[in-house]
DNA sequence: GTCTATATAATGATAGAC
DNA sequence: GTCTATCATTATATAGAC
């Protein structure tokens, strides 16, 4: 029988797209196996510790992925703030397929979850909140103007993906982005 | 021994915190044993179809609850629109626990949660939304605008509980009901 | 690095005494 | 209606061949 492989980032994608769905007490190492392609015993070779080191390595990419794609971006001062707030939306479009899939930081929060993972879904929190801050700085809006639109922009994030799984109305979440779309726009336009 | 024992409702509300905190899948009979005070198999013997049955019991319990506490109470056109706008936040943060407590409605719906489960489920959420959209109208909002505004509060109340969750600042949740309560005023103001 | 096979523990569930 | 005791199944995890 032919060897199975698959690279570090295929396989993280995959055990990303399980865990964010099932959360961590309902992913089971067969489903991860299964999901994977990989026997249970080579995800333990990949990962010794198990599900908890699995997870944790599911965090870290989605950290990394998260700094790249939106707070890098976010941060950018090359681009308009307009441009750089319209970009974001689009790849938390992408990130969540139009509020189809989970947020980790939602789904890896229940129960008695490892406070090591807690602080780090946390700190991408917070480096998140930190950037989209900077950003209604640089629109004109005072420094607790900015705390609150951050936080209540990733609010509605978080919201509108718990209402679309409940609803299964599958324009909930964009019709969300593009609300917070305008609104930004409308703060833009009276500096 | 003395055989213990537990009403009903006390069982129900046992059940509900537990499932509320750690989910469908994060929650065992043992746990729900331990918690309760009832051993497996009398828990087994109140709900014989077991953890399937214990949901389905705590979900309609709680929405019960919900139909008696929250949605009664909006529908009831006795009470000024104001007050019974306050008078939900001030059940929610009850209910909620002021943010500590995570709502079944996002918990619950993980994974491949049952259908019929997500069926109740989604069915008070629609309840508690056009109690909403109602009360809306009754304040001068035209049917669009209170379609959006009660299913913005919806998000806001469920991305608050993520978010408090998330960071542990306890003040998360309560900023937010206030901030929904000066926005209801607002509108309230200008008919 | 992946596989088959197996060990160990926990879970959901049942039987039968009181 | 609750209990003790036990079963069957599934889960996590490991051993060792290739």
């Amino acid at each position: 029988m032919a060897q199975q492989t698959i690279d570090d980032n295929s396989l993280l994608e995959s055990l990303f797209e399980i865990f964010r769905n099932r959360g961590y007490e309902g992913t089971t190492i067969s489903q991860l196996s299964e999901m994977t392609g990989l026997k249970k015993s080579s995800l333990y070779h990949r990962f010794p510790a198990g599900k908890d080191d699995m997870v944790k390595a599911v965090v870290r990419y989605v950290s990394a992925q998260l700094h790249q794609h939106i707070i890098g971006p976010l941060l950018d001062s090359q681009e308009a703030p307009e441009k750089r707030f319209s970009d974001m939306l689009a790849t938390v479009k992408a990130i969540y397929s139009d509020g189809r899939k989970n947020c980790l930081l939602n789904v890896l929060n229940l129960g008695d979850a490892k406070d090591d993972i807690k602080a780090l879904l946390n700190r991408d929190y917070q480096d998140w909140i930190a950037a989209l801050a900077k950003l209604g700085l640089e629109v004109g809006m005072d420094p607790q103007e900015a705390a609150i639109w951050s936080g209540h922009f990733l609010t509605i994030v978080q919201g509108a993906l718990v209402i679309q799984r409940l609803t299964g109305d599958a324009s909930t979440f964009g019709n969300c982005m593009e609300y917070e779309q305008k609104q930004f726009l409308k703060r833009c336009n009276k500096p």
